[in-house]
DNA sequence: AGGAAAAATCGCAAAAATTGACATTCCCCC
DNA sequence: GGGGGAATGTCAATTTTTGCGATTTTTCCT
């Protein structure tokens, strides 16, 4: 499973290494380093093993080819999704697409080089480190907190 | 599967290289880099392996002869079909139909010259950057964007 | 705390992709 | 048949991508 947070620093070129954890489970439980990673609708990435986003591409496609949601769906989530493959040193690329996406470093500008993983049990997330940090922010406010409290009610945490 | 988004520019006599991971995908796939190129309904174009065209070449052909509907299609869709064949260098020539179609670089106008690439799985669109930019901001209009929540949601993303 | 091993970074070099420019061929019209 | 223009094919420079070796940092174990 993909578990916790880690931060990576992204060269110029937009390569990153894979948190060591997650390549050792996609390895272990894929046999297989390479992964999917696509736009989220937030200004971030979403990172899927090879077999869990074919399954969920297969879906897609049979969504109704005329519906506005579907291609809405198809040309900001499949469109820009890549796949990704690990190197001796186990660096990925990071597309200069997903990277605009995600506002993660582009070009000279060194600011934005501080990469945040998050696990997310099957699938894991990649942030800025600003934008996850104001994000973060957003989220601690009163009105987000009382629905997460409702929610860990409901599930009896 | 054609995968990821890509930008390339197109010479003033219309040729395009394709992107590199596309043409590797139809030569390992299909053992051909040859493809062909139709219109959209919307203004974009829409890129097919050959064996993937010609299944819908025949379900098409099954359609009714004399039906209004797919009388239209034909003449839209089928009509346009172009095979494109990738040259030593990867370039391939968009004629002059499918430029207009999907508002791609006439003549000297030198300002739609950037052309979007998108994976869409089993066929990739083509856009000019400026029709592809406000469509993307269209997408996210918050109507549109609902629907794909709700969808993601159905799917389980 | 010290040392070994693993992870993460950095930077260069080789290879490939992309693009601009030029050469050749083909075709149409004079 | 010759000239001009368009279409097509090729070359070559540039830019980008990818691969690799080496260094630094972190983690873990003794």
């Amino acid at each position: 499973m993909f578990r916790g947070q880690f931060e990576h620093n992204m060269d110029e070129k937009g390569r990153v290494s894979l948190p060591a954890k997650f390549k050792e489970y996609l390895l272990s439980s894929f046999q297989n380093s390479s992964f999917i990673l696509t736009t989220h609708i937030e200004p971030c990435l979403l990172g899927y093993p090879l077999p869990e986003w074919e399954k969920m591409e297969q879906d897609i496609l049979k969504l109704p080819t005329f519906d506005q949601g579907a291609t809405a769906l198809r040309r900001l989530f499949l469109g820009p999704a890549t796949e990704c493959s690990i190197d001796k040193n186990g660096r990925f690329l990071i597309g200069p697409t997903l990277r605009e996406h995600a506002s993660c470093l582009s070009g000279q500008n060194q600011d934005n080089k501080e990469i945040i993983f998050i696990g997310m049990t099957n699938k894991f997330e990649i942030w800025s480190k600003p934008l996850w940090q104001s994000m973060v922010q957003d989220l601690k406010k009163e009105e987000t907190l009382k629905k997460v409290q409702e929610l860990i009610v409901d599930l009896s945490i």
